[in-house]
RNA sequence: GCAGAAGUGGCGGAAUUGGCAGACGCGCUGGACUCAAAAUCCAGUGGGCUAACCACCCGUGUGGGUUCGACUCCCACCUUCUGCACCA
């Protein structure tokens, strides 16, 4: 077989050669070369097309997808995305069928002020910096499907992201079934008649709802901010103020429980699962009503501690509150009002920033404390918080330090009614500074009527027994409480997608139907926000206003668009089946690639660990409600999440334009090559740490990488080196060859990328050291190395004579009879320090061991002729004589 | 304040059913090749002590503990990073 010789000829005459003679013409190791020689051709023959083949076991591995930015890539991009990448290659060639998509984000507020100020339409931008992102994430040889390319601004994919929140809006949730139904099956009360009165019960159920919120609005900006958005802004010297206007939010909230519950089904990190519990925040107490006084109705509370109940000192009401207007005194409304007024401008920042010190203001009135019929004061504060609970909390100063701090500025009384269980702290506790609010070691005091007594209950169990008596008497009830809020999902902006729902004249709405979808965005040419709090949509005369072609009916399209957390909520599923014109996706394609049941979903889901509250509880939201409707097979969309940790600049910090220390990935490959840069990322350190950049470390890369082209290939002509032979190995070199198709093939699915390299590392460090280089070895290392920088793989692969994609190559299996060690060297210590080594067979036994130490001379000379109290042998590892 | 993660050479990191700490890479030192440089190759590289890379001693954030033996397990503490933050 000489083709080598013959093919190294050809370099010289391939101006116009077909593909086919171009793959198989090889020239000096120059990656720019290689790389483009290998992209062109995985391109043209799409080696990285996925069939839906029902035979093969599947495998759906998933980035999370960018938002395609001006400033193109950064080098964060690349380490989740060659991770994933390696996975997808290995499995493929593992014999998976191997779905690895890629997509855009593109809708969002960056573009759209983009547009703002230059005047070229977010759609053209969105067009150009997504070209430029296929063009780098090509470069990096990533083996994508790119057939099935994403882009959520694309009205064919927005029709379906429409169609969902359709489907939302067109639901109730059901808690006795505990799932979502549709609206026209929400039973309604009697007392509801006319058709107006009918739709606005529906309307009050449905789990996409229209409510007036207080948001953050900004004036200059024109538009409504997210919380996490205030911050930056603010800094910038804008200013935010809260201002309630008509919101569309979804009902999220109806699914906390089973948002919480199913986190037990997912392989996903500790600490996002901590963050997504924390984040829905489920708390167990009591709702308990108190009496007012003079009033006929009374202030229902929820208190986590109902043990506390005797101790209230003071009843403390939001002052957004609804009763407040009705039960402040005339004496006191001059004050609660003015109150009132500087609370409403206060942003929720502002309310929390200025914590330290408690204000509040006394209402006038008086509520009755069901459990001992004492008389408390009813005042208003801005620490208890009008969305959370019942917006009322009863004060329990000696149980709770916010109380107890709002007790001691306004001088209201500090009934001690918990105690430390513990005797000595409990006389030294001094109520008159701190609560005492460690209920696991507590217990109740002075809780005490002719009815009832908690006094000498441990604080759980006094929760436990008080509430069951409240609930017997009618006084209040076991409650769950989370608190998670519903998602605010309307945004006052153009690039978004449009809301596909009309209000008519007669204050009757209408969605539209899957025949009228998608709803497309107007072509407008002015972006400038609209001053009132409506979107520029508002601005297009033509687009807004209409005649319904069904109804007859004068209509207003909605204004506002979706946030840009909508498109990211699904698109793992249309990946699936992208091109599909009839459903979001097919279902038998679904069931292959998303399995079923509780152990389905996504199998491995990698992406910045930023994500870890919203975009996974949206997700895993909107898919629960497809599952309740049976469109998903399974419960949780992503089985396997990974995060990737951050890249710092050189300078271990974070990279930015301000400081001057970003890396541009396109540099990178220009210069040191995809491969390289591919495998630096993945040998930087553990996938999920951050850590900082270094050019020197790719250029070590760079440097492993032609030396493993060397051991194999002359790097002046690009031929096989007559050292590569078809020899036996030698027991050595069998014994590092199968540990490193062990050691690779083991890290890859661990996701221990740095360790597989550093073995790649240590076999070509050995093999090169070799004079005859075995053919099978250098094959099967070229496989191995394959995953993780595939243009100079393929390149080996055909050198090494042959013609198939090395993409398409099973990957190695390992022989444990080669890992079989007959010597192994173990230590010998005395008193637990070692003093030698020696080889040993490696089934030697504890005995046998044991007599090779004590006969060991330098082991002698530390016995210095005394007995050993003690002989440790552990086969394998070491001998320990205690004296 | 609460929750989570993590502290190992000059640097990135490796090794945890408890068993040779520092794999691999970077950097550095010396050498080969070269007129010279780059590239490449070879050797060395935790600290101390020492004439000695003979031996010995110390060493995985700090202080205790368990054990024949601890980077690894237990207790207390310190530091850093990330998220949440008056959620009653």
């Amino acid at each position: 077989m000489e083709p080598c010789s013959f093919i190294a000829l050809k370099r010289f005459s391939c101006n116009k050669v077909s593909i086919e003679q171009f793959a198989l013409s090889f020239m000096p190791y120059n990656h720019q070369h290689i790389e483009a020689k290998w992209q062109k051709f995985w391109e043209e023959h799409n080696v990285y097309r996925t069939t839906t083949d029902t035979t093969k076991p599947k495998y759906y591995v998933l980035d999370m997808f960018p938002y395609p930015s001006g400033a193109g890539l950064h080098v964060g991009h690349p380490e989740g995305y060659t991770a994933t990448d390696i996975v997808a290659r290995y499995k493929r060639m593992k014999g998976f069928n191997v779905l690895h998509p890629m997509g855009f984000d593109a809708f969002g507020l960056p573009t759209e002020r983009y547009a703002m100020t230059t005047g070229i339409h977010p759609a053209k931008v969105t067009e150009e910096n997504i070209a430029n992102f296929t063009r780098q994430l090509k470069s990096l040889g990533f083996s994508y499907d790119w057939e099935r390319v994403i882009n959520t601004t694309d009205p064919e994919y927005y029709k379906w992201t429409q169609w969902i929140f359709l489907l939302i809006y067109n639901s109730w949730y059901d808690d006795e079934q505990q799932r979502a139904r549709p609206i026209e099956e929400l039973p309604i009360p009697p007392e509801y008649t006319t058709p107006l009165e009918i739709q606005q019960y529906q309307d009050s159920k449905r789990l996409a709802y229209i409510a007036e919120i207080p948001v953050n609005w900004c004036e200059e900006l024109g538009t409504v901010l997210a919380n996490e958005e205030v911050d930056e802004w603010v800094s910038k010297g804008y200013t935010v103020e809260r201002r309630p206007m008509r919101q569309w939010m979804l009902r999220i909230t109806a699914y906390a429980e089973r948002l919480l519950r199913d986190l037990s089904l997912v392989d996903w990190p500790h600490s996002t699962i901590e963050m997504q519990k924390n984040w829905i925040g489920k708390s167990e107490g009591a709702e308990v009503i108190f009496p007012l006084v003079g009033h006929d109705d009374g202030i229902t509370v929820y208190t986590t501690r109902p043990d506390t109940i005797f101790g209230v000192s003071y009843i403390v009401l939001a002052p957004e509150h609804p009763l407040v207007d009705r039960i402040t005194t005339p004496e006191q409304r001059k004050a609660v009002e003015e109150y009132k007024k500087s609370v409403a401008l206060k942003s929720d920042l502002e309310r929390t920033e200025l914590a330290k010190e408690k204000t509040g203001v006394f209402t006038g009135a008086y509520a009755i404390n069901p459990v001992n019929n004492a008389t408390v004061p009813v005042w208003i504060a801005d620490y208890v918080l009008a969305h959370y609970g019942t917006g009322s909390v009863m004060g329990v100063p000696s149980g709770d330090q916010r109380d107890h701090d709002f007790a001691q500025t306004f001088g209201l009384p500090i009934p001690i009614v918990v105690q430390p269980k513990d005797p000595k702290l409990a006389a030294s506790w001094d109520f008159s500074r701190y609560a005492f609010e460690d209920y696991d070691n507590a217990i109740a005091v002075n809780s005490k009527t002719e009815n009832i007594s908690l006094d000498g209950m441990d604080s759980n169990t006094a929760k436990k027994w008080i509430t069951l008596w409240l609930e017997s008497e009618g006084l209040g009830k076991l409650k769950v409480q989370y608190k998670l809020r519903d998602w605010l999902f309307s945004r006052q902006r153009y690039w978004g997608e449009p809301v596909p729902i009309m209000f008519f004249d007669d204050g009757t709405r209408r969605a539209l139907e899957l025949d009228e979808l998608p709803l497309c965005l107007p072509d407008i040419h002015d972006f400038q926000p609209t001053g009132t709090g409506e979107s520029p949509l508002a601005k297009v005369e033509g687009w807004v206003n209409f005649v319904d072609k069904k109804t007859g009916k004068k209509a207003r399209f909605e204004t506002n668009t979706m946030p840009q957390w909508a498109g990211s909520c699904w698109y793992y599923l249309r990946f699936i089946d992208p091109k599909n014109t009839t459903a979001l996706v097919d279902k038998a394609q679904e069931q292959y690639w998303m399995g079923t049941g509780e152990h389905g979903g996504v199998d491995l889901y990698v992406g910045g660990a930023e994500h870890a509250v919203l975009h996974l509880l949206y997700a895993r939201f909107w898919h629960k409600v497809l599952y309740d409707y049976g469109y998903v097979s399974t419960p949780e969309p992503f089985k396997k999440l990974f995060h990737q940790g951050l890249i710092l600049g050189e300078d271990a910090v974070k990279m930015s334009k301000s400081r001057g220390n970003v890396i541009n990935p396109d540099d990178v490959v220009q210069e040191y090559g995809a491969d390289a840069l591919r495998v630096f990322e993945m040998f930087m350190g553990p996938l999920e740490a951050t850590k900082p950049w270094s050019t020197k470390g790719v250029e070590g890369v760079a440097r492993f990488l032609h030396r493993s082209y060397r051991m194999i290939a002359d790097e002046d002509t690009g031929t096989l080196l007559p050292n590569v032979q078809d020899v036996e190995l030698t027991p050595e070199q069998s014994f590092l060859l199968h540990s490193t198709i062990k050691k690779v093939s083991e890290d890859i699915e661990s996701l221990s990328f740095n360790t597989a390299v550093a073995q790649m590392m240590i076999f070509v460090n050995e093999f090169t050291k070799a004079e005859i280089r075995p053919r099978i070895a250098m094959e099967q290392f070229v496989l191995c190395l394959a995953p993780f920088a595939p243009h100079v793989s393929e390149e080996l692969w055909h050198i090494l004579g042959h013609t198939r994609s090395v993409t398409q190559e099973p990957f190695p299996e390992y022989d444990p009879a080669c890992l079989v060690q007959h010597e192994v060297e173990i230590v010998l210590q005395v008193n637990s320090k070692v003093r030698a080594k020696v080889v040993v067979p490696a089934d030697a036994d504890a005995l046998a061991l044991e007599m090779i130490a004590l006969q060991n001379p330098t082991i002698q000379k530390f016995l210095n002729g005394k007995t050993p109290k003690k002989v440790i042998a552990v086969p394998s590892k070491l001998v320990n004589v205690i004296v």
